[in-house]
DNA sequence: TTTTAATCCGCAATCGATTGCCGGCATTTA
DNA sequence: TAAATGCCGGCAATCGATTGCGGATTAAAA
């Protein structure tokens, strides 16, 4: 019963004594064949179970109807939800996705880029990895000619189709609520500034800060902060200091905010009233902690859907022989929750 | 700039003016090559920037080095940390992974094994969407000589190559855990019981009971009760009970857990003295909540190491011609937290 | 010096599906 | 009736890499 070698076109060919020509256009739906014939090889076909050989229809037609993905972490939770979006319009689509993870590796971002080059994707759809320095290897996947879309952590620099957030704006909304809500000394928690979202966050923060005409106080800003641990140290640094913050903005992520709370409640420091904390990501978690973290919400599965659509809607018009960079930008939405609350 | 034809292994040889078999014997690394031609293909080849064509590679060769996977969602903690196990283990090998979700619909599961058998990878994982009823895909799967590997939702009548968590085992420690507490009246959230890992939970859950004398009640044991908001609907209808339990097993989810877990605190219902609560899957958010939630850890990416590694195990010794059924199971840990402890 | 063996390389078939082109037959139009 | 058109089917090349086989050259053994 094992392996037997599947039936192809020929098997069906032979068995009704037609060319194999004739069988392949009666399976692609092509009028070209007699309607009497073409019913004949479809209920054949049926009948030896036949399976069409992708790869050598690829092959011959020089494209695959895939489309490869490039992540950090596949089981991280804003990632995951990206790819979900794109699994489902790929899937509407006819696309099959092959998914990579970079493990915020440079190095392994190339072997996978290589692979997917290989793999004679259509497209390849990537986040950066956090130290990602130089993009010779995106680069090289526009002179292999495949369409590349950038998504959240992008290299500004690289003309490409690219689907943000605006970080700026979502930062710089946070951190004017944090503001509003009578917070005076606001510490930031940012990561690493290689990367373009970081930055931007970062930017948010100092804009609202400058319209607010609250001074920008360089102990307040820690580097580099952007796991629960690493929030957690931080946290213990900031909360020590003789002047203390009065709200802590995790730019980082939710994680790191909970690193925040953890220390807090063990210092037995009050949230909200005498330390607000705001997150990033909008993750699960942040809506049961107690007090509930105030964070950013990503809208990271329909972001997943934008890319895919991107891409479709960019493989409709290519007449256009050139390729018009375009950037998507979501705006992300605030979400206040206890932990920013004292007001009201 | 975009779209040359990409360069193949007759431009190199080509270029060099030698024959293309000695390029792709040079390019696979054969010693049937001159050391020296092998040296100049190679850096000709590294100049003109060739790619290896795979799926034209994999055409000839018959395989395609391609795992495909199939789970009912791609963003849900436990899955994705099975697929990232699995990534990692393949890429270490050299394979390539297909991602799809049946989004817990038999209907888009035979869809996408067809797409997966016509993409001829290599082994198909999968595991089983929650209204599989008829496994008559999976047989298609075996008779197109792809190695089949279920794993955690597994049809038992199967006989495959499977890894599943010893949840009967798992469910039973828990359920005696909570008997050990002091608990007496212990209610059972089931999940839909055509999916064989809740049957299992079900009879660890009775085997407990059994074993500590206390009687079945069958008020205590609601059916489907597998996400947060009918774990909340179900626990209000638990605990306006005359006799409401003490306890409840979420067997089905943390998820569902919570919604215990938030009904009773707006009920005013004290945990863990008033009422005991355990999940099931170890969800990051179940350390966090207060009280933290008692639940089972899996092993998830482990597990998806499990899954590749039994295929690469099978592959080497695929002399054998048949395939002997094997399953491997893991023995799930119990984690126990506040939301159970009320001894000690 | 001759025989044997080893090493390298090329030819050509192959994997399975697709598609441009040609030709036979039937139908329609002049 | 002859010419033009349309329909349908087959032939054969093609996509790019791999591989069995045979031949040529060189090195080693007798």
């Amino acid at each position: 019963m094992k392996n037997k070698k599947r039936t192809t076109i020929y098997d069906i060919a032979g068995k009704l004594n037609i060319a194999a020509s004739s069988v392949s256009r009666a399976l692609n739906n092509s009028n070209h064949v007699n309607e009497a014939t073409k019913k004949l090889i479809l209920k054949t076909a049926a009948e030896l179970n036949y399976k069409r050989n992708t790869l050598a229809s690829n092959l011959r037609k020089g494209q695959s109807k895939t489309i490869g993905v490039i992540v950090p972490f596949i089981n991280q939770n804003f990632f995951s939800n990206v790819i979900a979006g794109i699994e489902e319009a790929s899937y509407q689509k006819g696309y099959n996705l092959i998914i990579c993870q970079s493990n915020e590796s440079q190095n392994k971002e190339v072997k996978c880029i290589n692979t997917l080059i290989n793999q004679h994707v259509d497209c390849i759809v990537i986040s950066l990895s956090v130290d990602s320095s130089d993009h010779r290897h995106l680069q090289n996947v526009i002179d292999n000619g495949i369409q590349l879309i950038q998504f959240d952590r992008v290299a500004d620099e690289l003309a490409t189709l690219k689907v943000i957030n605006d970080n700026e704006q979502a930062s710089f909304e946070a951190v004017s609520h944090i503001i509003e809500q009578g917070y005076k000394r606001i510490a930031l928690l940012e990561g690493p500034q290689n990367l373009n979202i970081f930055r931007q966050r970062k930017t948010g923060y100092l804009n609202a800060l400058k319209k607010y005409n609250l001074p920008i106080l360089d102990a307040l800003i820690i580097e580099n902060a952007w796991t629960k641990e690493l929030g957690a140290k931080a946290t213990r640094k900031l909360l020590n200091l003789a002047e203390p913050p009065d709200a802590i903005f995790a730019s980082t992520s939710d994680f790191s905010a909970l690193g925040v709370l953890e220390v807090a409640s063990a210092m037995g420091i009050k949230v909200p009233s005498e330390l607000g904390i705001c997150g990033y990501s909008n993750e699960a978690f942040t809506e049961i902690t107690s007090p509930s973290i105030t964070t950013v919400d990503q809208f990271s599965i329909y972001m997943g859907k934008t890319v895919a659509n991107l891409y479709f809607q960019e493989m409709d018009n290519k007449d256009e022989t050139e390729i018009i960079p375009k950037i998507i930008s979501i705006k992300p939405k605030l979400i206040i929750r206890s932990s920013t609350q004292r007001n009201g």
